[in-house]
RNA sequence: GGGCGCGUAGUUUAGUGGUAGAACGCUUCGUUGACAUCGAAGAGGUCGCAGGUUCGAUCCCUGCCGCGCCCA
C-alpha cells in the first residue's frame, strides 16, 4: 500500500533529500562509456565572489532545462561548471575586508596579499556553488573548475606565448583607460558611458598673457611672430588638463581662424608656447570650433598629438594627482599651487586661476559622456602608459566568418547582427592589468634588456646567461582566461579524452550583456587555439527587471534576492517564475510578486493533482507507452497530451522554453485538471489518470525538477526504497503518438464542454444556488453524456431533443457550436433580463454575420483569396446567421 | 550621431495576413469525492499615430511620436 501524500508540500526538506540524492548517486555524471551523442554546456562561469542574484537564476534554470531534457532524451549530457576569480572584484573585496582591518595591499606584500586572497577564496569562494545547487542545477560537480586551477593556469599562458610568437601580442605606451582607484588598466568594454551634467568652460590662449603669467621662457617667443598680439578660444569640458596642452587645433577648413594657421600661442598660467595646428578632426560646430589638444590624456588628443609630432606631457599621478614631473622648471614654479592636488580639486583652482588671470571667457552648461569603471563606478581616466595588447584583427576575421558560415547560431537570430556589428569594429585588446590576483604575465625582463616570453619560468637569459630575471608584473585581463573557458575546462592545452569527447561544445546560454565581453572572445580564441566553434549555438536571454523594467541593484533597492524566494516558495517555484517569464526574442522581463504566487500556485496545483491521482489508485503504472483510452474522455485527454508532446518537445529544441512553460502550464491546469480530473471523477479510468500525470512530471521534470522527483516517487509508491534507476532524472522523455492524436474526440469533448459552461453561464446569469437542481432542455444533434453534465452543473432532468416547441416560455437560452441550451426557470426568470441578454448576444452575433457578409460579397474576395479562406467565411456566415435565427425566435416567444 | 528592440484589456504580456488570447487584479456566485494556494461566471481592447502594399493589416513596408538598450 502506497502512504498518502501528504497535504502540503514542503519544499526546503524535499529539495534538500533529492539534490544529495542525485549528486550522491552521481546522476549529474555523463555516462563515460556512453556511445549516445554528446550534449556538452559549459557555464558561464560566475565570479567567485558573486552571490546569486536573478540573472543566475535565469541563466542556470535555461540551462538545467537544456541539459535535464537532453539528458531524458538519452544524451550523453555534461554541463561543467565552474567560477572565474574575477581579478578587479575580487581584488577589491579582499582590499575593502583589509581595510576595515586598517591595512592596505601594499601593506602586506604582494605575495602575502595573494595569499590573504587564496584563503579568503577558499573560505567565502564556495558560496555561489553551493547557490546553484540549491537552485537544483544538475552539474557535474566533479569536473568543476576555477580559471586560477593549475590546469587553466597552464592554458592561459599557453594562449599568450602561442599569440606572442605569431606575432599576435606586442606592448605598447598608448592612452589607454585607467581606473585611478582600482590602479590599473581597463579595457574599451570595461568602461561604461554614462551622461553627466558638466560644464564648457572657454579660455583665452593669446600672446598676450595677464602680465603676471609672464615666463623666461616667453619673452623670448616674439609676439605673434611679429605680427602683434593674437588670441584664439578655446572649449573644453576639462579645464585640468590644460596643464598638458601642447597645442590648439582647428579645422582646416574653418574661415574663422585662416589667419591663425602656423603661428604660436602662449598657453595661460603655464607660460609655455605651443603650436595652432590644424587637423580635420576638429568639429568646427562644437565650441568655438577651436580645441586644446593634450596628447597625453586624452585618446583623440593621443591620435591628434602623433599625426602633428606633438610631445606628450602627462600630468597625473597613477592615483590621479597632479604631477609636474615632465614640466620645465620655470612652467612648475608658476603652477605649484596645484602640484598634488585631486584632479577634481585641480579643476577647481585651475578655473579659479584662470578667472583671476582674465583667461575665462564664459561658462556653458554641457551634457557629456562621462567614462566610469564598470567594477568600482569611479570616473575613468585616459592614461598613457605601457600595456600587453593583443592584435584582433586576424582573430576577429576568422570568428566573423565563423557565424557567417553559420558553424555558430545566435538564437535569437536578431543577436548575430549585434555580434558582427562589433567584431568589425574591434580595437585591439589591451590584456595586462596593474592588479596582483590573477595570471601574472609570463614575461621576464633581463638586465641585459632581453625580454624572455615563456610557459615555464625560466632559469636563466638565454641571450647573455644572466640569472637575475625579473617577471613583469602585471596580470591578464580575467577575460583573457576566460575566453578559453570551453576547452581550457576540458583539459586543454592536453588532449584530454574529455576534449576529444565534448568539444565543441553543443550550447552556451548568457544573457545579451556579455556578448562582447565574453562570447566573442571565446568565438576567436576557440577558432584560433581548436580551429574549431566552441559551441553551435548561442543562445541569447534577457535580463531580469524589476516591476518598472529597471535594473536590479543593491544602490537603487531594487533587488529581488532569489535565495529567499528559494528559502520561502522552493527553487521550483523560482525557477518556473523566471522560465515562464522568459519570450522570445531575448527581451528583458519583469519579475513581480504576482509572477511567483502564480508559480508557487502551480507547484501547489500539480502536488494537489497529484494527491488526487494517487487517492484514486494507489500504484499508478508509468510506462513510456501510451495506454489504451477507453471512453471519450480518455480519448480526449489522450490526444491533447500527445499533442502537448510533441508541442513542448518541439518548443525546447528550438530553444523557446518559456512557451513550453506557459504550454505545460495550461496543459495541467485546464485541460487536466480542471476538465479531465473532473470528468473522471464521473467516468474514472485510473490507468489513463496516471498516465497523463506521469507524463506532465516528465515533461516538467527539467522546469521543476525537484517536486517532480518527489511526486514521481511518491505516486509510484518507492517512497520508502528508492533507487538511482528509478530517479525522473533519467527516465524517458515522453514521445507524442501520432496515432492517438484523436480529432474528433477532441470535438466532441470540445462541444460537452461549451454545453456545460452554458448551464453554468445561465445559472450564474440567474444566481441559481449550486444546492437548487435545475433541469435542462437540450436541443442538438449530439448525443450529449447526460450523467456527466448532471454532475458538472447538478442537473436533476435533461432532455435531448430535435426541436423545441415554440411556445415554452419559461426558459433562459443559450446557443452553443452544436446546441441549443434551454433551462426552464418556472418563477424565477426575469423576461425583460432575458430579452437583454438574448438581443446583447444577437447584437454581437448581428455584428460578425455582417462582417462575414461584407466580405463574401466582395467580388475580388472572392477572386482573390484562398478557396480555404472562402470556405471558412461561409462556413462562420451558416454559423452566426442560424444562431441568429435561434435567438431571434426566443426573444420572439418570450 | 549610428545600430537594435519595444509600444496589444487596469497591470504584466502571448500571438497571428482572414471574428484579438492568457495570467494577475476587479465584480458576482460558490465549500460538489485533490486543491479557498480552489472552482464557476462576468466586465474590460479604435492591438501608439499617419500613410502605403493587399480582396483584407494588430501582423508586411515607410514616416512620425513615445520608451529602453548598445555603440561612438
Amino acid at each position: 500500500m502506497t502512504q498518502e501524500m501528504p497535504k502540503n508540500y514542503n519544499p526546503a526538506e524535499v529539495e534538500q533529500k533529492w539534490y544529495k540524492f542525485w549528486e550522491e548517486n552521481g546522476l549529474f555524471k555523463p555516462d563515460q562509456k556512453s556511445k549516445a551523442d554528446p550534449f556538452t554546456i559549459v557555464i558561464p562561469p560566475p565570479n567567485v565572489t558573486g552571490q546569486l542574484h536573478m540573472g543566475h537564476a535565469l541563466d542556470n534554470s535555461l540551462q538545467d532545462v537544456l541539459i535535464r531534457y537532453k539528458r531524458m532524451q538519452g544524451f550523453n549530457t555534461l554541463w561543467i561548471p565552474g567560477t572565474d576569480h574575477a581579478g578587479i572584484a575580487t581584488q577589491n573585496v579582499v582590499e575593502k575586508a583589509l581595510r576595515k582591518e586598517g591595512k592596505t595591499k601594499d601593506d602586506l606584500g604582494r605575495e602575502k596579499f595573494v595569499e590573504k586572497v587564496w584563503e579568503w577564496k577558499k573560505e567565502y569562494g564556495g558560496k555561489i556553488t553551493q547557490q546553484l545547487r540549491r537552485l537544483g542545477a544538475s552539474c557535474d560537480w566533479s569536473r568543476e573548475r576555477f580559471t586560477m586551477d593549475e590546469g587553466l593556469s597552464k592554458a592561459v599562458r599557453r594562449e599568450f606565448v602561442q599569440l606572442y610568437k605569431e606575432g599576435l601580442i606586442y606592448r605598447g605606451k598608448r592612452i589607454i583607460n585607467w581606473c585611478p582607484r582600482c590602479g590599473t588598466a581597463l579595457s574599451d568594454i570595461e568602461v561604461e558611458h554614462t551622461p553627466k551634467k558638466g560644464k564648457l568652460w572657454h579660455i583665452k590662449y593669446s600672446t598676450n598673457p595677464h602680465p603676471l603669467s609672464l615666463s623666461h621662457r616667453e619673452r623670448d617667443v616674439p609676439k605673434g611672430q611679429g605680427e602683434g598680439p593674437i588670441s584664439i578660444t578655446v572649449a573644453t569640458t576639462r579645464p585640468e588638463t590644460m596643464l598638458g596642452d601642447t597645442a590648439v587645433a582647428v579645422n582646416p577648413k574653418d574661415t574663422r581662424y585662416k589667419h591663425l594657421h602656423g603661428k604660436s600661442i602662449t598657453l595661460p598660467l603655464v607660460g609655455r608656447k605651443i603650436p595652432i595646428i590644424t587637423d580635420d578632426f576638429v568639429d568646427p560646430e562644437f565650441g568655438t570650433g577651436a580645441v586644446k589638444v593634450t596628447p597625453a590624456h586624452d585618446p583623440n588628443d593621443y591620435m591628434m598629438g602623433e599625426r602633428h609630432n606633438l610631445p606628450k606631457i602627462n600630468i597625473l599621478t597613477p592615483d590621479a594627482k597632479i604631477t609636474f614631473e615632465e614640466f620645465e622648471s620655470a612652467e612648475r614654479e608658476k603652477v605649484k599651487a596645484i602640484s598634488g592636488l585631486d584632479r577634481f580639486k585641480a579643476r577647481e583652482k585651475i578655473v579659479e586661476m584662470l578667472e583671476e588671470g582674465g583667461h575665462l571667457e564664459k561658462i556653458e552648461d554641457y551634457e557629456n559622456s562621462i567614462g566610469t569603471c564598470y567594477r568600482c563606478k569611479q570616473v575613468v581616466e585616459p592614461y598613457l602608459s605601457d600595456q600587453w595588447y593583443v592584435k584582433i584583427k586576424p582573430l576577429a576575421e576568422v570568428a566573423i566568418k565563423a557565424v557567417e558560415d553559420g558553424l555558430i547560431k545566435f538564437v535569437p537570430e536578431r543577436w548575430t547582427k549585434v555580434y558582427l556589428q562589433w567584431m568589425t569594429n574591434l580595437r585591439d585588446w589591451c590584456i595586462s592589468r596593474q592588479l596582483w590576483w590573477g595570471h601574472q604575465i609570463p614575461v621576464w625582463y633581463c638586465e641585459c634588456n632581453e625580454i624572455i616570453v615563456s610557459e615555464e619560468v625560466p632559469k636563466k637569459c638565454p641571450k647573455c646567461g644572466g640569472t637575475k630575471l625579473v617577471q613583469d608584473p602585471d596580470v591578464f585581463d580575467t577575460w583573457f582566461s576566460s575566453a578559453l573557458w570551453p576547452f581550457s575546462t576540458l583539459g586543454w592545452p592536453d588532449e584530454t579524452q574529455d576534449l576529444k569527447t565534448y568539444y565543441p561544445t553543443s550550447v552556451l546560454v548568457t544573457g545579451y550583456d556579455i556578448i562582447t565581453f565574453w562570447v566573442s572572445r571565446m568565438i576567436m580564441t576557440g577558432m584560433h587555439f581548436m580551429k574549431k566553434e566552441p559551441f553551435g549555438t548561442v543562445f541569447i536571454h534577457g535580463l531580469v527587471k524589476d516591476k518598472s523594467g529597471k535594473k536590479m541593484s543593491k544602490s537603487t533597492g531594487n533587488v529581488i534576492d532569489p535565495l529567499e524566494i528559494i528559502d520561502k516558495d522552493g527553487a521550483d517555484t523560482l525557477r518556473f517564475t523566471l522560465l515562464s517569464l522568459v519570450v522570445g526574442q531575448g527581451q528583458d522581463m519583469k519579475l513581480t510578486d504576482d509572477r511567483v504566487r502564480e508559480a508557487k500556485s502551480f507547484v501547489t496545483k500539480l502536488w494537489n493533482v497529484s494527491r488526487f491521482a494517487q487517492m484514486t489508485n494507489d500504484k499508478c503504472q508509468m510506462s513510456n507507452k501510451s495506454p489504451i483510452p477507453k471512453s471519450k474522455y480518455d480519448k480526449w485527454i489522450i490526444s491533447r497530451y500527445n499533442k502537448t508532446v510533441a508541442e513542448v518537445t518541439a518548443l525546447i529544441d528550438n530553444f523557446e522554453v518559456g512557451e513550453a512553460a506557459r504550454k505545460l502550464y495550461s496543459f495541467v491546469w485546464h485541460d487536466y485538471c480542471d476538465w479531465y480530473v473532473e470528468f473522471s471523477k464521473q467516468n474514472p479510468n485510473p490507468q489513463i489518470l496516471s498516465e497523463v500525470l506521469g507524463g506532465i512530471l516528465k515533461l516538467l521534470h527539467p522546469f521543476m525538477p525537484f517536486i517532480t522527483e518527489e511526486i514521481y516517487f511518491r505516486v509510484k509508491g518507492q517512497g520508502a526504497r528508492v533507487k538511482k534507476n528509478d530517479s525522473i532524472m533519467i527516465q524517458e522523455w515522453p514521445k507524442a503518438d501520432e496515432q492517438l492524436i484523436d480529432d474528433k474526440a477532441e470535438k466532441e469533448i470540445e462541444e460537452l464542454k461549451e454545453v456545460i459552461s452554458a448551464l453554468r453561464r445561465i445559472r450564474a446569469e440567474y444566481s441559481i444556488p449550486y444546492s437548487k437542481e435545475i433541469k435542462a432542455i437540450i436541443v442538438s444533434k449530439n448525443k450529449f453524456d447526460q450523467e456527466t453534465i448532471k454532475k458538472f452543473v447538478k442537473t436533476s432532468e435533461i432532455s435531448i431533443i430535435s426541436k423545441l416547441e415554440e411556445k415554452v416560455k419559461q426558459v433562459a437560452t443559450e446557443v452553443t457550436s452544436s446546441a441549443q441550451v434551454h433551462v426552464p426557470l418556472t418563477g424565477v426568470i426575469d423576461f425583460e433580463k432575458e430579452k437583454a441578454r438574448l438581443n446583447k448576444e444577437k447584437e454581437s452575433l448581428e455584428t460578425n454575420l455582417q462582417r462575414v457578409e461584407q466580405r463574401l460579397s466582395n467580388k475580388k474576395f472572392t477572386d482573390k483569396a484562398p478557396k480555404e479562406a472562402i470556405e471558412d467565411a461561409r462556413a462562420q456566415k451558416r454559423e452566426f446567421a442560424e444562431k441568429i435565427k435561434i435567438i431571434a425566435a426566443r426573444i420572439k416567444s418570450l
